[in-house]
DNA sequence: TTAAGGAAGTCTTATATAAGAATTTTCCCT
DNA sequence: AGGGAAAATTCTTATATAAGACTTCCTTAA
């Protein structure tokens, strides 16, 4: 006699990865928070330490967790540093103030709708401003977001829109930027923004398109960044 | 009574690892060409066969080995087409085509010599390409590698020059290309560049500054792509 | 006689489990 | 407050079994 339903035929470290992925996109852990360890995760889904650990293993890998012998396996943070891709020509890393220059809800754009993944007729909100490295503006950029997720944004003062906004994303709504995917073209600075980057007009720009996500690949906002890159550059890989 | 020579407290599998690596840089096994079976290694190396596996694991993370179950373990095959990031608007990827202008021996300059971690007064063969998507010049590209690397090179027609020139390295001198590192950055296209790519000089360029590294992360080549970016856009991760 | 088909066998990697080692934290005792 | 043992955690290694792929060889039909 074989089993009365299909069997799932599916590795268990598949199912059980995917059961705390689930969990992971709940909520059920905050970032930096400790999950249960090894043998306790091992006990609740019947299997052994090998085969959780061979689950939380590829978890590690896609930068979900960190693990710490002796201590435990606990849920990523991240920083916005690590999602910041301009580096100075000596490789040094610096994260960018900013100075928000506008907030408006408009009907969603072609584009936009495509990076985010809506539906026709959909609202998002848009924000744009400047960002400084060491005090000299160096960014004009265009944040795009659906307004059915993030409606709070659109009734803030443009003074109060934080720096690090994929922190604000994950502290005020729980949803966290987990990965993003970016694309780079060379664009001229229009008059608008070589008027905020003080150069002139024409002058070429770096322009990136980045769609961040969160968990299961769940576009969360588009971003078009058009940067002066005199002194800094967009590197590939961790340098 | 403890050993007599320090014992080597490092993981078994990372040890297995550190071996396997030395061989596929000393060329011992070819690309596409399949390594010893995992129970095979396991006697080999006096360890169990989860150990080798788990070398394996990383070396296949790594993009350095492939595995069939059934089949077994082999050589990862380099395509020119993964190394090449410029994409078109709909995310198709073709490998352009390449007209070489001029090969020629020359001092290292400064930036060169870092980029390839050549001593100073070492000679370096520069290759001035440019390279057609679609029939239409795009790219307008100086090559960089070691004249003490690739002489053979040197003494080539520039007729000769092969389009896919990570194949010719790995394929004549048993060098492949194992990762790569680029640095981005918008510039105008010079009075030159601007004469090859059919455009006005002063038009934005996207600079693709790309170090393509080998085993062991040494240095083979120094590339610098200005690019067109009117039709094809720079992609950081795999569409 | 020959060629197609199939089944068994053998070689491969993939999955799951168990036991002990290594490391960090906790906590009790002085 | 300090020291040290104990406990809790992840890490390493080994073993057994399953699953997939290719080969061999036998059968069978043309």
């Amino acid at each position: 006699m074989g089993p009365v339903f299909p069997v799932e035929k599916r590795p268990l470290y598949e199912q059980i990865k995917e059961t705390l992925l689930a969990r992971l996109a709940a909520d059920h852990w905050r970032p930096g928070e400790l999950l249960p360890s090894e043998p306790k995760l091992a006990e609740e889904f019947d299997v052994s330490q090998g085969t959780v650990r061979r689950a939380l293993d590829e978890m590690v890998a896609q930068g979900l967790l960190t693990r710490h012998q002796g201590r435990g396996t606990a849920v990523m943070e991240h920083t916005p540093f690590q999602f910041f891709d301009l580096l100075r020509a000596d490789g040094v890393r610096e994260l960018p103030e900013s100075k928000t220059l506008r907030v408006s809800v408009n009907a969603a754009s072609r584009t936009e709708r495509d990076a985010l993944e809506l539906a026709p007729g959909k609202k998002v909100i848009r924000i744009i401003r400047v960002r400084y490295l060491n005090l000299e503006p160096k960014i004009y950029e265009t944040i795009c977001v659906s307004w059915d997720l993030f409606s709070e944004l659109a009734a803030m003062d443009a003074r109060d829109v934080p720096n690090t906004i994929y922190n604000y994303y994950e502290q005020k709504f729980g949803v966290p930027v987990i990965s993003k995917r970016d694309r780079l073209r060379a664009a001229s600075a229009t008059q608008v923004e070589a008027r905020y980057l003080l150069v002139d007009m024409g002058t070429p720009l770096l322009e990136i398109e980045c769609i961040a996500y969160s968990h299961r690949q769940q576009p969360i906002e588009q971003r078009i960044s058009r940067c002066l890159t005199d002194e800094h550059h967009y590197c590939s890989a961790p340098a």
